[in-house]
DNA sequence: CCTACCGATCGGTAGG
DNA sequence: CCTACCGATCGGTAGG
């Protein structure tokens, strides 16, 4: 993994991989370009050769994880169409986007978002709406039943919201999958027939 | 509103609300010494005559932002008995350590809580876990009937976590009260029984 | 893609 | 509590 090996399309995959895990550990403002380059056997400046800036590293990072989380919701919507079983599904999924196998770009993508440019947010908002669009169908046709008339894109928000946190607090030490989040908020929207 | 105008003690509560409020707006990492001299109209050196380092400044916020949530949640859990009572009246606790009159402080403490070194964060550990414990015993009366024999730990963390995550997009900009927030969840709450 | 470097910033210190 | 300063770090650039 030294020197000029591989595509510049590799290499440019290698780095935005090795830059998510180090966002996700350490926090978009503590990692430093040189860990990056580090990271995959570059000299210091090198980066920069791929990518204009530090910032435009995490846009990259941002627009894969929220592409990739929105063409799989899209997936689990077409797949399910009882309500019950679509938000079982989504709850599935956004927990395996928060703490599954490769979940670094998206983690990188909801926990840094701040950091992004404001050009960059504005580009990317398309992708997050469709992504809480998605939600938003799925929770309207539940909660009427028990919620009435109550603001669903909020519903949305403080339900995606209670998994997000987990971001901060969640250890991955095997003793509990993560996949009891979602079970957990299953059993309490269960509960309620 | 220059120069050592005050006590000792005034200027340091001075030099943390200022702290404060610059941290919930830039964050810790990118609110620096020097902003937080200026806002207090002193000399970049200066605050190390009150505070060792930027951390322990940060430390005093959480501690300071810690003890107040939870006397007041114990203020709230010794005044409402019944389950459904107290449950909102915590909720609506809640939201206002987040977004409420006097908010800098809690905020700080949730948002940049990773920030602090790890042994502060041990130290107030003992704080943090009384707040939790008693969102349990509110949680756990309610929830036998529901999602019955789930961990109430976990529940509790899910639900403020879906408040603690409103730091990120909640505009205040008056449009919408942050007290909706609370009564949504009283709603669905409500809505089980 | 590397090496060497620049300019700026920042936490913290010293000496008064 | 101020002024002046240190040492380190960092994003980014130049020249090859």
């Amino acid at each position: 993994m030294r020197g000029s090996a591989g595509t510049a399309r590799s290499r440019r995959a290698a780095m935005l991989a090795a830059a998510a895990r180090l966002m996700r550990e350490k926090g978009f403002a503590k990692t430093t370009i040189r860990d990056i380059a580090r990271a995959v056997g570059m000299g210091s400046g090198s980066p920069f050769c791929h990518f204009r800036s530090k910032e435009a590293i995490l846009a990259a990072i941002a627009e894969t994880g929220l592409k990739r989380a929105v063409e799989r919701a899209e997936r689990v919507a077409a797949r399910y169409a009882a309500p019950q079983r679509r938000l079982l599904a989504l709850l599935r999924l956004h927990v395996d986007l928060l703490h599954g196998a490769r979940s670094d770009f998206s983690a990188v993508t909801l926990h840094e978002w701040h950091a992004l440019p404001a050009a960059e947010k504005e580009r990317l908002r398309v992708l997050r709406r469709r992504y809480e669009a998605i939600w938003g169908e799925a929770l309207a046709s539940l909660l009427p039943a028990r919620a009435a008339h109550h603001d669903v894109a909020l519903c949305v928000r403080l339900l995606l919201g209670s998994l997000n946190w987990s971001l901060r607090w969640w250890r991955a030490d095997g003793k509990r999958p993560a996949r009891d989040l979602a079970r957990t908020w299953t059993n309490i929207f269960a509960a309620q027939r």
